[in-house]
DNA sequence: CTGAAAGCGCTTACAG
DNA sequence: CTGAAAGCGCTTACAG
């Protein structure tokens, strides 16, 4: 890194050209020539250039704000940003492909050293806007399997299913339910298919009484538990594909009078804060939802650094977290 | 409001001055003459005055982001912004006076439209630099009695506590028990002494073993409630500080084979979502935080407009949300 | 204390 | 397609 910031005529010195011609290709105008601009772009990455006021800024654009899991991608991207003395704005967009294209086009208009996205994905024009204004993009969670060209930053969705069935497996659990996510997610697939994977591993059945598609909120989760529980046999275990899920199954639980562990036995997916407060503690499948924001936040400067070396979709590792929540199936 | 953003040159004219002297207004420099300053200042603030680049950005600073008290208050400053069309960035800050300057600095060196605080009180002398900056501060649940001259956006917490606690009272407890906060903080004493009014005006008597100071989190709750239950004349209701005592209380409750309300009702202080994730939901108070951040950011805009008309400290009405987590106390 | 002047980083309309 | 030139918003060293 060169220990000042270069500015445009620095740019501009070192590609042969006018400041102008260099400004031309930072405002993705059209009018330069195909091997003038590859060549300025390239300059212009190569020394990390930005503008000499304003900016210093990656955005954070995050559907909902409002729950522990949000707040733990915040927490990852505010921190990954201190470190790089860069300021994160965040932008909360509701679910609407219009609303998204606006936040967008806004954040553009103002200038961004990059975009943290946690919401569907842009139309492709809208990314071709982007790319040509040298805006990178890193997708976190993506709703969707991303595209070639896309980057971006998940956790091994399909290995958290597995290794939270087969730890109820390993208790001695036959009958284990799931509650799954809106399997038009990628995600809930991916935990849902992992339930499913370790189920045939150890030779049990995969019934279909005993899977409860449902939303990704505590209510879902505590009316599909109700649902499972009114079963004529009902599960011993309950595989839930998130916190929020999970905290609803232990409240329908509750209000059947039963206990987790010693009745039913019920894991999580997510260990934010929360998990430990429930009661009992969630044994819980860890998204390192702090490091998730943190490696796309450095994602974001790689840009055009390594060229075609770096990795596009990188999926960070989920862990079992095991607390009370879990134990042997009642006997008998 | 006018239309067009005032450039400096704007402002040079109507003060009747150069350029010059309105950028050395605008830093802070001392070579300016009281009388040309203030006339400036006035008309700098007026006209709403912002840098022609960069800015549009107000900074909020925040102790720990990691929890679901501090997702509220950013997601009801990032609504406040986009309504404004203003970028809201976070900083995270640990508690210390020391790191806290430096993040001002900062802020200072790179501009801002203003600070909204959740922190200690920064020391007079970099209060004052921010002022001669321009940079307007008004912090959000302060931890100590805030001084004349700073501007606060708290709520009602002795109501709060005087509210949860004769609700048990009219639910007919007698033994209430109380979970305080850190008594060093401001909101931790107030939600104590409203503990404290309700019992007194019911005729009870404020019993010391009934009082435990903690901790603001779920551990801390978890074990007083734990050392409630060891009384020999164990209480039948518990007032905790905040949610996440509360939670705790519920685990201590869960683990000797308790249930609340049946055998002891709980109540918690916040109504973070997650309260409603508890079993039994809990009966909280709402503290109004997402309201509180925002009212706190337009605060930030009347800086000086209203002359000395506008009010120093806000306090937002609490109201208490009655779920499930209390009841009548057992019979005998 | 004040401001004219030089200058910085950048953008844009336009001539070629 | 390229760049010289004018210009914008701002800052700063310096003369008075």
């Amino acid at each position: 890194m060169p220990p000042e910031q270069a500015t445009l005529s620095d740019i501009a010195a070192r590609a042969g050209v006018s400041v102008s011609t260099v400004s031309k290709v930072l405002h993705a105008r059209t009018d330069v020539a195909p091997a003038t601009r590859e060549r300025i772009a390239r300059l212009l990455a190569d020394h990390g250039y930005r503008p000499s006021r304003g900016s210093g800024v990656v955005d954070l654009v995050i559907g909902s704000l409002n729950s522990p899991w949000a707040d733990a991608l915040v927490t990852g991207a505010v921190e990954a940003g201190a470190e790089a003395d860069c300021r994160i704005v965040i932008d909360s967009v509701p679910d609407s492909a219009d609303v998204l294209r606006h936040t967008l086009e806004r954040i553009m208009a103002r200038g961004s050293d990059g975009v943290l996205l946690v919401h569907q994905m842009p139309a492709p024009e809208t990314r071709g806007r982007l790319a040509a204004k040298r805006i990178p993009l890193v997708t976190i969670d993506p709703p969707a399997e991303p595209g070639a060209g896309v980057r971006s930053v998940g956790c091994t969705n399909w290995q958290g299913g597995l290794a939270a069935t087969r730890h109820l497996i390993e208790l001695g659990h036959r009958r284990i339910a799931t509650v799954t996510g809106p399997l038009t997610t990628w995600s809930a697939r991916a935990r849902f298919d992992g339930y499913r994977a370790a189920l045939l591993a150890a030779g049990l059945p995969v019934a279909e009484p005993l899977i409860r598609r449902a939303g990704f909120f505590a209510p879902d989760g505590r009316a599909a538990a109700l649902a499972l529980l009114d079963l004529p046999e009902p599960p011993t275990a309950v595989v839930a594909a998130n916190d929020a899920q999970a905290f609803g199954v232990l409240q329908a639980l509750a209000g059947r009078g039963l206990r987790a562990p010693a009745d039913v036995s019920v894991t999580g997916f997510d260990d934010t804060p929360v998990a430990a407060w429930a009661a009992p503690p969630l044994t819980t499948v860890v998204q390192p939802l702090e490091a998730m924001a943190a490696t796309a936040f450095r994602m974001l400067r790689l840009h055009g650094e390594g060229g075609a070396a770096q990795p596009e979709q990188v999926e960070l590792a989920t862990t079992l977290t095991v607390r009370e929540s879990t134990g042997p199936p009642p006997a008998g």
